[in-house]
DNA sequence: TTCGCTGTACCGACCGGACGGTACAGTCAT
DNA sequence: ATGACTGTACCGTCCGGTCGGTACAGCGAA
């Protein structure tokens, strides 16, 4: 599908230059679309924008999903770790959408949802252990991307086991 | 110091609207200067981010070694609390200058540098719980950004002291 | 003391280029 | 042949950066 196509490159883009080159034209031709066939599928930047955003929400709220199990937190973990543990460009698309969406304080609204969605989901167990673990998984989302080859593969094998004991 | 009121205009100007309204003219119009004057101090918009993210590091880094009493861990939850139960402009300054440098891959290379020196710092006592816990003060700065009022005083608290009592 | 000179701080008009967005003609599967 | 979709030419705006200039403080020589 089109659609999925350039929000790919859309992401790709971010991921490896920033948002400096995250042009409508750019990310058309790293689609493989002109522009005029790009802005067919987003009327606007600030759409594709929003568009990377609801995909980035949904994509993760089906990964916890995915390793729920009895407790959030664990999903939480889980879900980021695999991430995390995978490839450094998948990794690096949370942070190449919330950069993008940092253009304007209304774009980020939809994520701010998100993030407080997600650090006040209720659990079972320990309420601030909970937090506390989420807390550490987003930590490791972030310097992962800012810092990569900061973590070993055991490393993170070690920090991921720790935070499920945590539990 | 004139060089000093353009950095935090800079820094107040992607705080509340974002990278969107961080322009030259916007930066300088905000700092009480002309375009010209602020180019005088910075003489290109990468010079200014530049020096946006060495003053927040260098910033931080103080911070840690004023808190320091035996462990880096410690004194890293505790800079970073400290921000953070504080004004929430100051909390956002972090992030700020971090989605400024996204602009380019070379803007945030000082950025990943630091970031890579925080969490992998030499500390006192068991190394995986030491970066565990620093993972968890980062986490708890980025929501705290991107979705303030999520955690009240109270729980700010209760994360802190849980983070104090695992190291 | 005054004259010329230098360096620092700052100003604001202006330019070239890039960007987001529009318009519209074309194309191709059904 | 119609409607979903694509390609391209183009437009107006805005942005980063340049540049010629002002103001003024200091300073050494005559």
């Amino acid at each position: 599908m089109t659609r999925g196509r350039i929000l790919d490159a859309a992401e790709a883009l971010l991921v490896e230059q920033g948002t400096g080159a995250f042009t409508l034209s750019a990310v058309a031709e790293r689609a493989g679309v002109s522009k005029g066939g790009l802005l067919y599928h987003f009327k606007s930047k600030e759409a594709l924008v929003q568009a990377l955003v609801e995909r980035l929400v949904s994509e993760f709220d089906a990964a916890i999903e995915s390793h729920f199990e009895g407790s959030y937190a664990r999903a939480y973990v889980n879900a980021t770790f695999e991430i995390v543990a995978g490839d450094p460009a998948v990794t690096g698309r949370r942070w190449a959408v919330v950069t993008a969406a940092a253009t304007d304080a209304g774009m980020s609204e939809p994520l701010r949802v998100a993030f407080r969605r997600w650090h006040t989901h209720p659990d079972s167990g320990d309420e601030v252990t909970s937090q506390l673990v989420r807390l550490a998984a987003e930590g490791v989302w972030e310097v992962c991307h800012m810092a990569p080859g900061t973590y070993d593969a055991q490393r993170l094998a070690e920090l991921r086991q720790r935070l499920l004991d945590l539990i």
